[in-house]
DNA sequence: GCGACGTACGTACGTTGTACGTCCGGCGTA
DNA sequence: TACGCCGGACGTACAACGTACGTACGTCGC
């Protein structure tokens, strides 16, 4: 390893990685004679080649370790070790890479499906991937969720719902219906975790002396539950209105 | 050919468009004499006076008309025709403005309620509350939803779920969780609702011909009910999905 | 050999949030 | 009446951002 490494080498490291002690050759020291162009290149493993795929990941690297809003093209540059108009070569601007996070992360939802299952376990395990999808990248969700996905893997999670609501007996529109509040709760929910955690992040238990301020006249049911409300079992509460929904849609696909 | 114009440029085009005719007054022409300090103001009608509400106010204001990324502070300063650094008088940055956003918009919720009426009724109505927020605050609503609200009045909504609850005879654990999942549906069609507008606002109908372009192998569902799922009357879904929760809700109370 | 091309890079511009210092007008006290 | 204080409005300044543009270099088809 590394015997006969004459030029200083550019490093490449691949990966989130400074590489403590070199210049990185920015400079490059000369484009001089010498390095017969046939023999210079191969076994020096030059770098790993910027890519879109690279840059997608990264960026969700950055996003999970430090929030959405402290992404920054420049920062996603030197995470890579590149510059920061290189990245422009792959991705046509900001937004364009946030998209990409979006249907990288989205892509992650785990579809499988099995068709044999009663209805209602397989929309239950519809909803929990996407629960799922929110603990493997919580902060890219926010990402996500706003940002509009029409393409195939957007759309692929739709399918799925349309094919358990058919299975389930609905008719078209009601379908669309079904599937809509599924995925409203499973988003709301997700939102809901999202500011449960950020909430953690900044502050011990926030809650815990907030109640104690109330106005008791104004706010008895808020005071007198303040334990409940402390709590947040969230695999509980999202078990609790999957099963709500679940259940309602039961009923309806009975009388039909 | 290097317009190499050292210092001619710069030009200091001020703004997209505002204010047709008037300077404004930016310059204040003189602090000259007379104007005695007693009889000077009222007639004259200096200025408002700055004051977080109209900070506040003006800040809602632009959002709902360019969207809450085109907010900076200096759009608002020029909006308030006052000098950037004045607003931080009044507020001590931009996230505590949006905070103020969101405490602002919250507050608009009607949480007129009646005891009397039967409590599936009065959770509707409290779901259709912020429902009907999300009509009047369209694009402030991101900023609501990703801002935590532990102010009492963030806290409001909470306390009436929970009376409509108690109301319904459940015991505490189960009224914060029926709280919690009724919550999630409503942020979460706010949401799907939020997306849908801001796709249509960009492009006339992208899901028409993004449909007829999927491969039917993988997507028959989808293609299926194409007419259905470009159909969007977030009305009908929002009540169908409510009635869901509701009823699942109702069978549940019965069974105590 | 040579041109065309793709990719990495540096420089530069306009815009953002906000720290800091200055200035002024009205108030409390002498 | 005089004076000093203080809060609010403002200008200047800076670092960080997204990205347009021009350039330099490696590779590939002739």
């Amino acid at each position: 390893m590394s015997e006969a490494t004459p030029p200083a080498a550019a490093t490449t490291r691949d990966e989130p990685r400074p590489s403590p002690p070199e210049p990185v050759a920015p400079v490059r020291p000369e484009p001089v004679v010498s390095v017969r162009p046939e023999q210079a290149v191969p076994e020096q493993a030059v770098r790993p080649a910027l890519t879109r795929e690279r840059i997608v990941r990264a960026a969700i690297g950055l996003i999970e370790a430090d929030g959405p809003e402290a992404l920054s093209m420049r920062r996603v540059a030197t995470a890579l070790d590149v510059a920061v108009m290189s990245l422009y070569n792959h991705v046509p601007n900001k937004k364009a890479l946030l998209e990409g996070v979006a249907e990288h992360v989205a892509n992650r939802l785990d579809l499988a499906d099995d068709p044999s299952a009663p209805w209602p376990e397989r929309a239950r395990a519809l909803v929990r991937a996407h629960r799922k999808m929110a603990r493997d990248f919580p902060r890219s969700l926010t990402v996500v969720l706003s940002h509009k996905v029409d393409t195939p893997a957007g759309l692929r999670p739709a399918e799925r719902a349309l094919a358990v609501a058919a299975a389930a007996g609905f008719d078209g529109p009601t379908s669309v219906r079904a599937m809509r509040a599924l995925l409203a709760y499973a988003v709301g929910t997700q939102m809901r975790e999202l500011r449960v955690a950020e909430a953690f992040a900044h502050l011990g238990t926030p809650a815990a002396d907030s109640f104690a301020r109330l106005d008791p006249d104004e706010f008895p049911h808020v005071i007198a539950l303040a334990s409940e409300l402390a709590e947040n079992d969230t695999e509980a509460d999202f078990e609790f209105g999957l099963d709500l929904l679940i259940t309602a849609l039961q009923l309806r696909a009975a009388r039909a």
